[in-house]
DNA sequence: TGCCAGGTGTACT
DNA sequence: AGTACACATGGC
C-alpha cells in the first residue's frame, strides 16, 4: 500500500474537448525524465520540484495524477496539472489544413496527434537538456539527462503501489555551476564544449544574470528572447526556440531541427527546407511557416507535426 | 560500412 | 554572406 494522499480524476469531457496522448505527450521531447512503471505501461514516474509525481493513463480522455505532496512547487497539484499539461491551450493550430498539404494522406496522418499536449516545463531544466540536443540521437539525449540528475540531483525515494522507487530530482542551477568539470563531462556524452556551456549557463543563472521569469513577461519578442539567448555558448536560434516553446511557454516559438526542416520541404514544399540552414535561411523558414500555421501557436502546431513525422514518416520510435 | 541523429562554433573563402 | 569541418557516440 502506498502513502498517497493526493489522488486526483484530472481530466474528464468537461475540462477538455479533446483527447489527451500521455505517452506521446511525455515522450515527444518535452522532458526525457519520465519512466515508465514496470508494472503499467501507462504509468509515468518523475520528479517535479523534489517531489515525486506519477501520471496513470486510465485512456486517452482521463489521467489520475498522484504525489505524496499538495503541492509542486507553489501551486496546489491540480492546479500544477493543469498549467504543466496545457489544457488552456487548444487551438487552432491550423487554418486549414488540407489546403497546404500538396501531397496526399497527411491530414489523416495528423488527427492522430489532435491531443498531443506540448508541456510546459521548467525552463531551466529545458535549456541544459536542449543544450545536450545537438545532432544526436534522442537515445543519447536521455542518457545525458538522467546522467545528470543521477551525478548532480537530490535523490528521493518513495514506494508506490508496493514497489520502491529512487528517482533524482534536476539539479539547481546553483549546483550545476559548482559542478566539477570533468564530472559533468563525464554526464553529457564526453563532449567538454557541452559540459563547460552549460556550467556557464548555470552560473549565468545561479547568478541572477539569466533570469527566466523576467525572460517570460509577455511583452518580449521572440527575438528579443533569441537573441538574449543566443549570447551563451552552446546556444543557437534552435535550441533558444526550444527553450521558448517548451520552457517559457512561448508556444508561437518555431524552433527547426533537421526533422522539422524535412517535413517543411516534403509538407509544406518550402523551398529553401532544403538548402543549408544558415541563421538567415532559418528565419525565412519562420517567416513562411506562420503564414501557414496559427502565428500565436506556430511553436505548438509544430510539435504535433514533427511528432507525426517521426512516428509515422520516418517510423522513429526512439522517445 | 556509412549515414543519420531534436546543432553550434570556428575557420576558412 | 556562404561553406566545411570538428565535436562524440549509438542505432540502423
Amino acid at each position: 500500500m502506498n502513502k498517497y494522499k493526493t489522488v486526483i480524476r484530472y481530466m474528464d469531457t468537461l475540462l477538455s474537448d479533446t483527447p489527451l496522448l500521455l505517452f506521446d505527450s511525455l515522450f515527444s521531447g518535452q522532458t526525457f525524465r519520465w519512466i515508465i512503471s514496470p508494472n503499467n505501461k501507462h504509468c509515468f514516474i518523475s520528479v517535479i520540484q523534489g517531489s515525486p509525481v506519477i501520471l496513470i493513463a486510465e485512456d486517452t480522455m482521463h489521467i489520475l495524477v498522484f504525489s505524496d505532496t499538495e503541492t509542486i512547487g507553489d501551486k496546489p497539484l491540480r492546479k500544477w496539472a493543469e498549467h504543466y499539461l496545457t489544457i488552456d491551450i487548444k487551438g487552432p493550430f491550423f487554418s486549414d489544413v488540407s489546403l497546404f498539404f500538396s501531397s496526399s494522406n497527411t491530414p489523416t496522418l495528423l488527427m492522430d496527434f489532435n491531443g498531443l499536449k506540448v508541456l510546459r516545463e521548467d525552463p531551466f531544466e529545458t535549456a541544459v537538456t536542449f543544450m545536450c540536443a545537438q545532432g544526436i540521437g534522442m537515445p543519447i539525449i536521455r542518457r545525458q539527462v538522467m546522467n545528470i540528475c543521477r551525478v548532480f540531483g537530490d535523490a528521493v525515494t518513495f514506494s508506490f503501489e508496493g514497489n520502491p522507487y529512487t528517482l533524482y530530482g534536476f539539479p539547481s542551477p546553483e549546483r550545476l555551476a559548482a559542478a566539477h568539470p570533468g564530472e559533468l563531462r563525464l554526464c553529457t556524452n564526453n563532449n567538454c564544449a557541452r559540459a563547460s556551456n552549460v556550467r556557464k549557463m548555470a552560473e549565468a543563472v545561479a547568478s541572477g544574470r539569466l533570469d527566466f521569469r523576467k525572460l517570460a513577461a509577455p511583452e518580449r519578442s521572440l527575438d528579443i528572447i533569441r537573441e538574449e539567448l543566443c549570447g551563451y555558448d552552446g546556444i543557437g536560434p534552435k535550441i533558444a526556440d526550444c527553450i521558448a516553446l517548451f520552457g517559457l511557454g512561448r508556444f508561437d516559438a518555431f524552433p527547426i531541427d533537421t526533422h522539422v526542416r524535412q517535413y517543411l520541404y516534403e509538407w509544406f514544399g518550402l523551398k529553401k527546407a532544403a538548402m543549408a540552414l544558415t541563421a538567415k535561411n532559418y528565419m525565412e523558414l519562420q517567416r513562411e511557416i506562420r503564414t501557414i500555421l496559427n502565428p500565436d501557436l506556430a511553436g505548438y502546431a509544430g510539435h504535433l507535426l514533427f511528432h507525426c513525422w517521426r512516428k509515422r514518416v520516418k517510423r522513429l520510435d526512439t522517445a
